[in-house]
DNA sequence: GGATTTTTGTGAATTTGTTATCAATTTGGG
DNA sequence: CCCAAATTGATAACAAATTCACAAAAATCC
């Protein structure tokens, strides 16, 4: 039995791989795992352990190849794909999302968006019309997407991620305020603004008492 | 010295407590470790350890009172704080984000809209004109914001978060695609749109070659 | 081209985080 | 009002993650 990844690890991917990207936009060529986690604020073991998991990238008394890295982290991350996404709910946050540049470059290509808001149905956002949220079930029939951006208001996301399950989606980005019931057949990534938001604020008060401790 | 609290515990407190909200919605007046450690996809006992590291909420053969318990929580993560922020960039995510009903629940109030675009200067957004990116500086003298939310190019984040720091700012929202560099002293809080979708696209990719491997 | 420096990859040590256990306490039913 | 069931909070056991340490390999310098 292979070995499980934590998911710690794939949190930090990502984040390594935006800083390579930019390495490389800029030439640089090579960097070593010491370098890399003064930028990341990581230790350089933990940089060679979390690579480690998934191969032996580097060279002795060199580093890392940027170029290199950079790919080897695009194929073990899986953005090389273009897993078809649909977006339900075409608010501010939902919209704003597939606008963000990197949408496309991430492993994901949108081929549908849906609102049940008749002033919302017709229009275009990117070149693509909003659909109507009834249209739903037939829509995956016919074009099989594999994931689905949830930006609909809390009080219907557990219903509709329920009927998207029945269609057959098993991967859902969720913006909403709600939780997103989960089985293990099922892949979540949360965006929870509110709970973003908290955090900072947990943080900014926790600072002040310390600082208020200092005098 | 006091017992340093860990993240892992501040990153799960916000989804408790707007699981509790729900409940208090609801009218639900008690809850135990147990099931509220079923909805949440953690151990009873996690839920009992991550409270205890901030006082004893429960008693025993009742459960935790749903009501006390939320405001515990609000008390914990400082929220009944209005902390003043500015936003920094008003293109779509900004928007989003600021249009969020939540926003001003969650411990701060937005009192200023920055941009450098002059055709964005001067329009309004839930009735507060956005001003010129130039006139910060003044601004923060006069106003005092404790948080800015980075939502501008990546490009231009490190400069713009430099000459805020400078002007006395050390909470920082990051909506960018750019890493905030940061020293003790300033506490940040990043949404990476971009690291979420690589680490969904991961997930997927993970579970469909589990799958294959099912067969 | 040999000596010195750099740097990886890996296994072990340490630290941190999670889960299990259980005495103490409260509730609720008869 | 007593007994069984429920449930916390605390501590102990366990598991996971991080850091340390170092041999092996490559690069660089003279």
């Amino acid at each position: 039995m292979e070995k499980q990844i934590s998911s710690l690890v794939i949190n930090r991917l990502p984040r390594y791989f935006r800083y390579l990207g930019d390495l490389l936009s800029n030439g640089v060529e090579r960097i070593s795992s010491k370098e890399l986690s003064e930028k990341m604020n990581v230790t350089a073991s933990q940089i060679r352990q979390d690579l480690n998991f998934f191969g032996s990238f580097g060279q002795q008394g060199y580093g890392y190849n940027v170029e290199h890295l950079y790919n080897e982290i695009a194929v073990i991350l899986g953005i090389k794909n273009q897993y078809k996404a649909i977006l339900i709910g075409a608010g501010n946050m939902g919209q704003a999302l597939i606008q963000n540049t990197t949408f496309e470059k991430r492993g994901f290509k949108l081929i549908g968006i849906f609102d049940n808001d008749p002033d919302k149905i017709g229009k275009e956002i990117k070149g693509m019309k909003i659909l109507d949220a009834n249209d739903i079930k037939s829509f995956i029939k016919e074009n099989q997407p594999t994931m689905a951006i949830i930006s609909t208001p809390r009080t219907v996301v557990n219903q509709v991620v329920k009927n998207l399950k029945d269609c057959g989606i098993h991967a859902f980005l969720n913006f909403s305020y709600a939780e997103i019931a989960y089985d293990d057949d099922v892949v979540v990534e949360n965006i929870h603004l509110s709970d973003s938001l908290m955090r900072l604020c947990y943080k900014i008060s926790a600072r002040n008492e310390g600082q208020e401790n200092k005098i």
